[in-house]
RNA sequence: GGCGCCGUGGCCAAGUGGCUAAGGCAACGGAUUGCAAAUCCGUCAUCCCCGGUUCGAAUCCGGGCGGCGCCUCCA
């Protein structure tokens, strides 16, 4: 595992035997989530599983900063209270979290609920010498702690800055604020030092002492939080307890935009000026969407990432392929974010799900009911000669392998596309959806390297339940469907071919659909949830039927003008299935 | 200016001293299909440039060139 403090690669050895704690720096939550906020939930929930899955006891803590300048600011900008303004962008970042998968966070701490345990350490920093009180203020000594910068590997001397507005309170200028005074109307805490808040470190200091100890494995954040956040929190609890606070720091890396400097949702994206023309074009060489490549091109994505950006993204592209275009590189690299790349991520992600269709033909059961092994021990196979079974647990050792160098998702990934390849040939070579009851232990050894396959991607968190059906367009498209349908009877009433036209309206009659043949065409009225699956099968015995009479620029008709649609049949050994891209 | 990171095929990306440089997307050829789709098989890179260390480097060192982050709120 990295540490950023070694700078370098080191055993995983935890504090207690057995146990694991985890404290991500979670939002200040003065907005809604843009998707750069997501990357540190979605890696360490994978980081989790997979302590997890290695047999240990992990405790994961993601803080929630809901007293700060920012939020004061946006509260008086409302015309609403700071809580008020916290409360609805905690719901907008949980929201964003369980669409993402990220669902093992076990405790979300706020900083307004921890105002005796930051004082306490406040306190403590003060008698020790480390901290001073200053008109209100309480501001840590950054000259009185010898190891400060060990983490950004920085010397106090190179950075005086100029001391902010509060300069004139500091003994340093580098010294940073742990407790700051309230101006009239802001909200407040009681303090030894009057009425006031906390500053923006110390938080962390308290919220990870209260639920992980003085001493725990790991602490994440975004790169961007090395200098000042992290280094703070250090001086803070380490001075305060004089024991190392952490063994591992780690920093996941930035998303940037494709086509302009700076990262997501950062300043230099807020001062760009200068677009970059044609750039998003040519980092996937494809035409991007309208209004993406609009925002990428102008180098300001601010309505794909801001406000409700975030929403409408995961509305469009689902939180699976989101969380898989975030895991398919590692952890530390900077990712460039933009929306066709997610959606070529998609494409990949689609396979998987026709493997588990392809699954459920064979054997009648669902890939999501497997069950698989979810430590790692309990995974470990004998393939007993099964040249298949080999296969798939040379892919599943190349998995963990992967994973236990530094938790290389990207790698790890790999290995679960040549693992679906691996299935997928064996289906084909042993005929499984032709023969009518395949060999039994040919399903067995599908079974079981489906499984692996499933014990693999729980620990990147995919694949953990059925994607759900496009719910809003398909609305949409059955009035497309429907015409479709309607358009063969009126070809077929016109060449007098009554029989297909009769058989049309008759498998309508069960659907709930009724025809009215008017003056100006055909209407109908009717459906229910249901309908649009029954007018697919409609359609698809149509073309069986033209097929079979040989008619095949009807059935070819019926299928182009499906494609058109985004509609896709494929022809099986046991019949025809439909699907929407 | 200080402290760091990165540069692998058309695109994304793993690999950080040693078998034929994973995998995905795209493309092309083949098997399969009435034609398709899906699936499988195959084709497609010597790793930004220069120099050095080494029996041996994409991987280490030095120097270039190019891109990026932090130094101020920030996942």
């Amino acid at each position: 595992m990295y540490s950023t403090l070694s700078k370098k690669k080191e055993p995983f050895r935890t504090v207690r035997p057995g146990k694991v704690g985890i404290y991500l720096c979670g939002p200040t939550v003065y907005d809604k989530a843009h998707i750069g906020h997501m990357v540190g939930p979605v890696i360490f929930d994978c980081i989790k599983r997979y302590l997890k899955y290695c047999g240990y006891d992990v405790t994961w803590v993601v803080n929630i900063t809901d007293v700060d300048d920012k939020l004061i600011h946006k509260a008086n900008e409302r015309g609403i209270s700071m809580l008020d303004v916290a409360e609805e962008n905690i719901a907008d970042y949980h929201f964003n979290l369980d669409a993402l998968g990220v669902d093992s966070v076990d405790h979300f701490p706020r900083a307004t609920e921890c105002m005796d345990e930051i004082i306490a350490i406040v306190e403590t920093l003060i008698e020790q010498g480390f901290a001073y009180a200053s008109a209100g203020d309480v501001y840590f000594e950054v000259s009185k702690d010898a190891q400060y910068g060990k983490l950004s590997n920085r010397s106090v001397t190179e950075m005086q800055g100029e001391g902010g507005g509060t300069a004139d309170r500091k003994r340093g200028l580098a010294d940073f604020a742990l407790w700051k005074s309230a101006k009239p109307g802001e909200p407040a805490w009681d303090s030894p030092w009057g009425q006031g808040r906390p500053g923006w470190h110390i938080e962390c200091s308290a919220m990870s002492r209260k639920l992980l100890g003085e001493t725990f494995d790991i602490h994440g954040g975004g790169l961007d939080l090395v200098f000042p956040h992290h280094e703070n929190e250090i001086a803070q609890s380490e001075c305060c307890h004089g024991k190392p606070m952490v063994t591992y720091w780690t920093h996941n890396g930035l998303l940037r935009a494709s086509s302009a400097a700076g990262k997501v949702g950062g300043r230099a994206e807020r001062d760009s000026t200068e677009p970059a023309p044609g750039e998003v074009a040519s980092v996937t060489g494809e035409a991007p969407t309208s209004a993406t490549a609009e925002e990428a091109a102008s180098g300001k994505m601010s309505r794909s990432k801001g406000a409700g950006g975030l929403a409408q993204l995961i509305a469009r592209q689902g939180g699976e392929r989101i969380r898989f275009f975030l895991l398919r590189t590692h952890y530390r690299s900077t990712v460039l974010f933009n929306e066709p790349a997610i959606e070529e991520a998609g494409v990949g992600l689609e396979g998987f799900y026709r493997l588990f269709k392809r699954y459920t033909r064979i054997t009648g059961k669902s890939f999501y009911d497997l069950t698989a092994a979810d430590k790692r021990a309990a995974g470990e196979f004998a393939p007993a000669g099964d040249a298949v079974l080999t296969a798939v647990a040379t892919c599943r050792k190349k998995f963990i392998t992967a994973m236990d160098d530094d938790f290389n998702t990207g790698g790890a990934t790999g290995e679960l596309f040549e693992l679906a390849k691996i299935i997928n040939k064996h289906c084909d070579e042993q005929k499984l959806e032709e023969t009518g009851t395949p060999a039994a232990t040919a399903v067995a050894t599908l079974e079981k390297s489906l499984s692996t396959l499933k014990e693999m991607a729980n620990l990147l968190g995919f694949f953990l339940v059925a994607p759900v059906q496009s719910g809003g367009s398909s609305d949409a498209l059955l009035g497309q469907v429907m015409q479709l349908v309607i358009d063969l009877r009126s070809e077929s009433r016109a060449k007098k071919n009554f029989a297909t036209a009769d058989t049309i309206r008759d498998c309508f009659g069960p659907l709930g659909i009724v025809l009215e043949d008017r003056a100006g065409g055909t209407e109908w009225s009717g459906g229910s949830a249901d309908t649009l699956d029954g007018v697919m099968q409609l359609l698809i015995k149509l073309r069986q039927a033209a097929r079979v009479g040989k008619d095949f620029v009807t059935s070819d008709a019926i299928r182009d003008r499906l494609a058109a649609l985004g509609v896709t049949l494929e022809d099986r050994a046991g019949g025809t299935e439909w699907s929407k891209s």
